[in-house]
DNA sequence: TGTACATCAGTGAACGCGCGTTCACTGATGTAC
DNA sequence: TGTACATCAGTGAACGCGCGTTCACTGATGTAC
């Protein structure tokens, strides 16, 4: 897709196939998204999806690009509710999780990362602006706090909340307000002592 | 397969089908994990297979029920070494987590759990007995909280410890002795208080 | 403003392939008398 | 101990199907002069 150059309406039908891709990589998993399914829910044909999507790879790893980019932006317009309140923020970091599509479209993810180096490589970049971000939110609360804890602090952070999205999914089923109590402590405690 | 009697061989052909299945699954995936690969893994014919496992989905599910009941018993066999050390056992279990194909194995769980009903059903009865043991493990250091408190520690302490899992493989990348030592840390506070 | 042309948007048929499943079959093993 | 028979173990070919990809094509849009 690098060297393409898109009409207007070129850009907005991408964006639509981008949309449909990932709305059946949701409902229907990897093994089962088709090229088929995809071009239909966009209300295309294939031939069609495939001018702006040559392969299927490349749509998946458009698709999950996207997803990430977007959880990333989330993130950072988080920035604000953390210095004013840390422990709401996480709250409503939380909260956000308990979207059944988005832990569906994590374990999408996970799942393609364990076995695609292509993927792995996205993701992994993924993780590390997150902990930078949540680093960074880290360093604000407790400045006198070496660089190397910061860190540390904020990927243990990052592994609890990721952990919690997927337990209190259906997949585990954990959802009990006590248990997010604890997981609320546990991660507060993580960013600021 | 529940009214089907097994020969002695038949047992082993059973069993040996079962590993080569769950070899693939790891190496290949879900999506990819076709019954010709595992026949062949195995020595034998894809018919063959069929005769102990009629369909593709029995096959998966009896992989998946064993692995997590694998799981469950490295876990009931920790108690002696909780009651004596918890740090020691907490770090001794997130250390079997680093086994990359273990990690492969829970992604692929967590991806079919999330789309198909009857995963789903094994893997919360396996995340319920799960939490029942971690659960026993904190009634046991501090026997005068409440029950509802040792439950939510409980889910909580299974949440940051599959997160952690999930992070510290190489989907995240999260390798420091440092954030090893902040999971940890956070772990057995939620043990132990 | 008009024309020519390159590029992008979109169509539709066809390809070979691997898939899960079905089926009819032979060979091996265990059991009852 | 021997025979008959049911059941389990294993073979191998064939099925229809949906898949990702290729390709040659027409129509629409933008750009250069």
């Amino acid at each position: 897709m690098t060297g393409k150059q898109l009409t207007k309406q070129g850009g907005i039908r991408r964006t639509s196939l981008l949309d449909a891709a990932e709305s059946v990589l949701i409902a229907r998993g990897n093994a089962d998204a088709s090229l088929r399914a995809v071009a239909a829910e966009a209300g295309m044909r294939v031939g069609h999806l495939q001018h702006y999507f040559p392969t299927r790879a490349e749509l998946i790893k458009a698709v999950l690009e996207r997803a990430l980019d977007r959880s990333l932006e989330r993130l950072a317009g988080m920035a604000e509710a953390v210095r004013a309140d840390p422990g709401e923020a996480v709250a409503v970091l939380l909260a956000e999780q308990e979207d059944p599509q988005l832990v569906r479209l994590f374990a999408e993810v996970w799942a393609l990362a364990a076995r695609d180096e292509d993927i792995a490589t996205v993701v992994r970049e993924f993780y590390r602006k997150y902990v930078g971000h949540v680093e960074a939110f880290v360093r604000e609360g407790r400045p006198e706090w070496p660089a190397e804890s910061c860190r540390s602090r904020a990927e243990a952070f990052v592994a609890l909340v990721e952990g919690a999205a997927l337990m209190r999914s259906g997949v585990a089923g954990f959802r009990s307000e006590a248990t997010d109590a604890q997981i609320l402590d546990a991660a507060v405690r993580l960013l600021q002592g």
